[in-house]
RNA sequence: UGCACGU
């Protein structure tokens, strides 16, 4: 059983995660008995792929075999699934009715909503949040950006700041969308000047970097600068 | 061996 949860982790999380599912597939053919860790991976598969019909099969034998119903990460992954899949008031349902919930669940919900542009309602859970981690704090972040409010971003961009919770490259990355939209090329220079002064406190690898990298290349041609984008990609130490 | 955030 471990070595097949392995295989579905990998594919889940480094794609395809069609073949995740397919794994799974094999798994309960081979006669095998899944465990939660099982299906949290093959949930969240179903997540990245909105497949919301295989998401309900297994959400069906969660309920079956109801050992699993208390699992909060279980149940973390279903909320996320139906978040993704835009059903957001499922997500809801399974939220409210948890006996456990922890900032994960919380985190999903936010960006549920905020894929949905219910931006208000992923303000107002935010705001209710019992503890916000730095992924929270992003997924609220990404909300403002994905629906056009880049001022509300930058603002909690700063509120962040002040909170002395430590952004990472997806911190900067919305960061930098938000002056990418607001077409600010000064505000975009401040906020690469910024950067650069967190840059050595990186601690995801060189991954992040590229990542860091195409968003300020981005930002630069949005805010129509040829000239720092060249120089940005010149900089890169790393290309993708 | 399992869950959440950006291009």
């Amino acid at each position: 059983v471990v070595s097949w949860n392995s295989l579905i982790t990998c594919y889940e999380q480094n794609g395809p995660a069609s073949e995740a599912l397919n794994v799974f597939k094999k798994m309960m053919g081979s006669g095998l008995e899944h465990d939660e860790m099982t299906l949290a991976s093959v949930v969240s598969a179903c997540a990245s792929l909105c497949a919301i019909s295989e998401g309900r099969e297994i959400h069906a034998q969660v309920i079956k075999f109801d050992c699993y119903r208390d699992d909060i990460i279980i149940c973390n992954a279903l909320v996320d699934m139906y978040a993704k899949c835009r059903r957001i008031n499922e997500a809801r349902w399974i939220f409210d009715r948890m006996t456990v919930r922890n900032v994960v669940s919380e985190t999903s919900m936010v960006s549920g909503y905020a894929r949905v542009a219910r931006v208000q309602s992923a303000k107002q859970l935010f705001s209710e949040m019992m503890d916000r981690n730095i992924v929270s704090w992003n997924a609220l972040i990404a909300g403002y950006t994905q629906n056009g409010d880049n001022e509300e971003a930058l603002g909690l961009f700063l509120q962040l700041k002040r909170k002395s919770a430590w952004p990472t490259h997806y911190t900067f990355a919305n960061l930098l969308n938000a002056c990418a939209n607001l077409a600010d090329l000064k505000l975009g220079r401040q906020a690469h000047t910024h950067i650069l002064k967190h840059g050595f406190r990186f601690q995801h690898g060189p991954e992040s970097d590229v990542f860091v990298g195409n968003s300020l290349i981005d930002m630069y041609m949005k805010c129509g600068s040829v000239v720092d984008a060249r120089q940005t990609f010149g900089n890169m130490v790393q290309r993708d």
